[in-house]
RNA sequence: GCCCGGGUGGCGGAACAGGUAGACGCAAGGGACUUAAAAUCCCUCGAUCGCAAGAUCGUGCCGGUUCGAUCCCGGCCCCGGGCACCA
């Protein structure tokens, strides 16, 4: 055997071996478990940047692993190939998104291949092409025939002087990014998905997903946000007709100590009011500059306008003034909130800065209320209601119910449940995406488009420029005949939101070749997806747009599952370090670490000797030119070491440090893996393990079969693949220091190399396909049975029992396995640096835990 | 602002159900081999005190529960993710 581990050498023959033989190519087999495995599909930006590289490799690790475990494993991939980068490089560069996109798959898929991923590559597509998204517009009209999809106004971003909607991401600090204008609210038409309608049953399903994490479900949860209430009406007139102005509280209970109403300034009221009140009408202009996130709405300053106008209390009739607030959220409930200031800490703000009435109705036994404090009183739902009429004395189920059945007699209110999710806006006023399967006419109005006419498809020759859409200047898309009258009509130049490319893919990797459905019966054989991997960052948006489009495939007969993913791991991001020096104008600049030598004390030096300040640890990125190139470093170092590294230097949930030492450190123990093996291969072929062993070498087996149980666990259980690779350093550490002498000690050498071989094939899978060979096996080695522990090899005589004396720790003892509670308690006494510590003291009680600890209480 | 995480040696991390804090690796220092370097191998490596045995302190900060807390509870501080048009 070759005493040199060349990876290169090794890596490029392993994966010949694997596309020779087809070895990830998978079909249907109902007499196999199936094991489909699923990491986030790629949005094709360039180069794989090293968030790909730790997601893949997590998904590898664990689909080639339940390969060895004898199962059907399914690994596709496809690119998420729609998106605004595509636009923005077309501008820079002048090339049709389409071109750019298509490029960067053809090289991110040759990066893929190079670090041996077992994907099965006869499934993967593309989200532009039309095969895929004609099936996004065929559901799409599906979902507008039974009212899952509807049209309705929506705020969007609008830069006043490219006259174009920008995305959040491109709102800087309240300004458009390219013309630095302050940006603008604007409402437009837009085509909507009725998620609500699947509200209660995406929250209720949340419940049985133990497979994901805790967090994700509570992050989803969260979103969706379930709040029982009440919608209570204040009547008003208007023009000479009787009106109601609805609000959705969560306490009911407060009604009456309502001082006024609060309403957003998009309010249909806010609207009507404006036309009669100059300084209205002012805020309500005010409030349209700036974009529509809700960090930026929520951390605004609270301010507000009186209208003048008043509505009536529901319950005693009395006038209530009606203020315009830029902090009522238009898209929440009714759009409009009562303001109870003596029991709101929101309210209270507000009726501070501009001296409205505050008011007890809430009394807590034993505690002075002081409306000063209102802060106290914020939210307790332990009071009775106080200064309430009627209600006086009840507590808040009581006095919700009370005042809730009052109001339902007047026709001015009822309990209601209300959610914090809306419904999902899909228009996207963007030219690369998918387009919406829409016609306008003149005499019909919009016209949904034959499903014998579809895919709509999307001319991929146009370049944008920046100012608006290039696909409403298409003539040879727009100009269409209607297909109810044929007279002349548009096509809709809207686009859909790529969330849409993405809510389904895993579904078509299924039936990827499907021209005649979205898919077909071989969904029924892999789904749900058994593994998903993503970044934490998708925790809500995809992961619940995904689950809501599975629930309406069910529902439409497609599908016969009600959650897509059974697990979910989500993966944290692959920070480095930010090194950054000025100019003279205080501009910066941004320099990739890997230049960079540090001097301590947050400054360091290029490669030319300039000064650079260190500036923290963040996300790999473009912007901050901290990136590693994962083609470069594979090169260099091999695929497996990278893997290796990625794997080992954190658990996969948290963040992951990048270290160039750290690569080092992997290639050196792959350099001692192929070594300990070629020293081992030298000498004469070892027999099988004797049944009889004692010593080291006994030793050294119970270590090798409680490291099988250990990686098992820390792979199929807990996916703590860096705790895996732990133990099998330390194997290979100690069969190394382990000199053997006779033909039983090389066996049991043998088995612990073949172990470490097996254990580590999911992980450094090039490297060990050649040991395997080497070891003289003849099958490769991911067709190997996953290794299982002896129980036998585990059985220990002696234990080492740790024992404290009030807690610390004093000292340890050796004790026979079966030795019972007594006889270690005795051995735990008998210590002589414990028995130092009891000094005579008198013991109140011994803890004894088996097998670990014994602690004597003086 | 709201929701969700995280904080342990010089560094990445380990401690899985409340039971030995620091596995494994990186960096650093010392040594061996070498004409030399690289590679490799061996030793040391939380702080303080001690010749040593060992002792005391130590898991962001303050407090609590417990025989025992990195882990559970309450209150803070800092960092990160998401907030509906980045993907």
């Amino acid at each position: 055997m070759d005493s040199n581990y060349e990876p290169a050498v090794i890596e490029a023959e392993a994966q010949a071996c694997w596309n020779d033989t087809e070895a990830f190519s998978v079909r249907e087999d109902g007499g196999r478990e199936k094991y489909y495995c699923l990491c986030m599909l790629p949005y094709p930006s360039g180069k794989l940047h090293m968030g790909h590289v730790r997601n893949y490799t997590i998904g590898d690790v664990i689909a080639r692993y339940h390969r060895m475990r004898g199962r059907n494993v399914l690994q596709p991939m496809a690119w998420d190939a729609f998106g605004l980068p595509a636009e923005n490089a077309a501008m820079q560069n002048g090339v049709p998104p389409g071109r750019w996109t298509r490029d960067n798959i053809d090289y991110m898929r040759g990066q893929l291949k190079s670090l041996g991923f077992g994907i099965d590559w006869s499934r993967e597509f593309a989200t532009c092409d039309p095969g895929y998204y004609r099936w996004n517009q065929w559901l799409f009209l599906k979902m507008l025939e039974k009212g899952l999809v509807y049209q309705k106004t929506g705020l969007v971003n609008w830069d006043p002087v490219d006259q174009t909607v920008l995305a959040n991401e491109q709102v800087i600090d309240g300004r458009g990014w390219r013309t630095g204008a302050p940006v603008e609210k604007r409402e437009i038409p837009m085509y909507y998905m009725r998620i609500t309608a699947y509200a209660d049953e995406l929250l209720a399903a949340l419940d049985e997903l133990d497979g994901w994490p805790e967090r994700v479900r509570a992050m989803q949860a969260n979103w969706i946000g379930r709040s029982e209430g009440a919608r209570v009406a204040f009547p008003y007139t208007m023009d000479g007709r009787n009106e109601k102005l609805w609000v959705f509280t969560t306490r009911a209970d407060t009604l009456m100590g309502v001082t006024f109403v609060a309403i957003a300034a998009e309010h249909p009221l806010a609207l009507r009011l404006g036309e009669d009140n100059p300084e209205a009408a002012a805020f309500i202009e005010k409030c349209r500059t700036g974009g529509v996130t809700e960090a930026e709405v929520a951390t605004r300053e609270k301010e507000g306008v009186p209208t003048g106008f008043h509505v009536e209390h529901p319950i005693t009739g009395e006038p209530v003034p009606v203020w315009i607030g830029n902090y009522v959220l238009m898209s929440y409930g009714e759009g409009a909130v009562m303001g109870v200031p003596g029991h709101d800490e929101r309210d209270a703000e507000f009726a501070h800065k501009y001296s409205l009435p505050i008011g007890q109705v809430l009394a807590v036994e034993g505690e002075r209320y002081d409306a000063s404090h209102w802060q106290d009183w914020y939210g307790s739902k332990d009071g009775v209601c106080v200064n309430s009429g009627k209600y006086d004395g009840l507590g808040f189920a009581a006095a919700t119910d009370a005042i809730a059945a009052d109001l339902e007699a007047k026709h001015l209110g009822e309990k209601r449940i209300q959610y914090r999710l809306r419904d999902w806006g899909i228009s996207r006023q963007r030219y690369w995406g998918c387009p919406i399967p829409i016609i306008h006419c003149e005499k019909c109005g919009a016209v949904p488009v034959p499903e014998d006419q579809l895919p709509v498809t999307l001319p991929e020759d146009l370049t944008p420029d920046g100012g608006g859409n290039p696909l409403a200047r298409c003539e040879a898309f727009v100009k269409c005949e209607c297909p109810r009258c044929g007279g002349p009509a548009r096509r809709e130049t809207d686009t859909m939101d790529t969330f849409v490319d993405s809510s389904w893919y895993y579904m078509r990797y299924t039936s990827p070749d499907s021209s005649a459905s979205m898919v077909d019966a071989r969904a029924d054989y892999w789904l749900p997806v058994d593994q998903y991997i993503g970044g934490i960052e998708h925790a809500i948006l995809h992961l619940l747009y995904s689950r809501f489009w599975t629930k309406v495939m069910r529902d439409f007969g497609l599908l016969k599952i009600d959650e897509p993913f059974t697990n979910l791991l989500t993966q944290g991001m692959v920070l480095n370090q930010i090194w950054f020096s000025r100019d003279g104008d205080g501009r910066i600049t941004y320099h990739n670490p890997a230049g960079i030598t540090a001097e301590g004390d947050g400054v360091g030096r290029t490669a030319d000797g300039a000064a650079v300040e260190f500036g923290g640890l963040g996300k790999m990125s473009k912007s901050k030119n901290n990136g590693v190139d994962p083609g470069e470093l594979i090169e260099r170092h091999g695929a497996d070491a990278v893997r290796l590294f990625t794997m080992f230097a954190a658990p996969p949930e948290q963040t992951l440090e990048w270290s160039e030492a750290g690569v080092e450190g992997a290639v050196r123990f792959l350099r001692r893996l192929y070594r300990a093996v070629a020293e081992h291969v030298e000498g004469e072929p070892a027999e099988r393990v004797p049944a009889d062993l004692d010593g080291a070498a006994r030793e050294l087996r119970r270590q090798t079969h409680a490291t099988i149980a250990k990686v098992d666990d820390d792979i199929g259980r807990r996916y703590t693949f860096n705790t895996a690779i732990a133990a099998v350093m330390e194997l290979l550490n100690a069969v190394n220091r382990f000199a053997p002498e006779t033909t039983a000690d090389r066996a049991v050498v043998q088995e612990s190399l073949e172990t470490a071989i097996m254990l580590l094939a999911p992980i450094v899978p090039h490297i060990c396909h050649r040991l395997w060979r080497e070891m003289g096996h003849a099958e490769p080695i991911i067709d190997v049975a996953w290794p299982t522990a002896d129980p036998a090899a585990l059985k220990r005589d002696e234990l080492e029992i740790v024992v404290q004396v009030n807690g610390k720790l004093r000292g340890r003892i050796a004790v026979d396995a079966g030795a019972n509670r007594e006889a270690v308690e005795n051995a735990a006494l008998a210590d002589d640096n414990v028995q130092r510590f009891i000094g005579g003291k008198a013991v109140r009680r011994v803890i004894v835990v088996p097998g670990k600890l014994v602690n004597v209480v003086v």
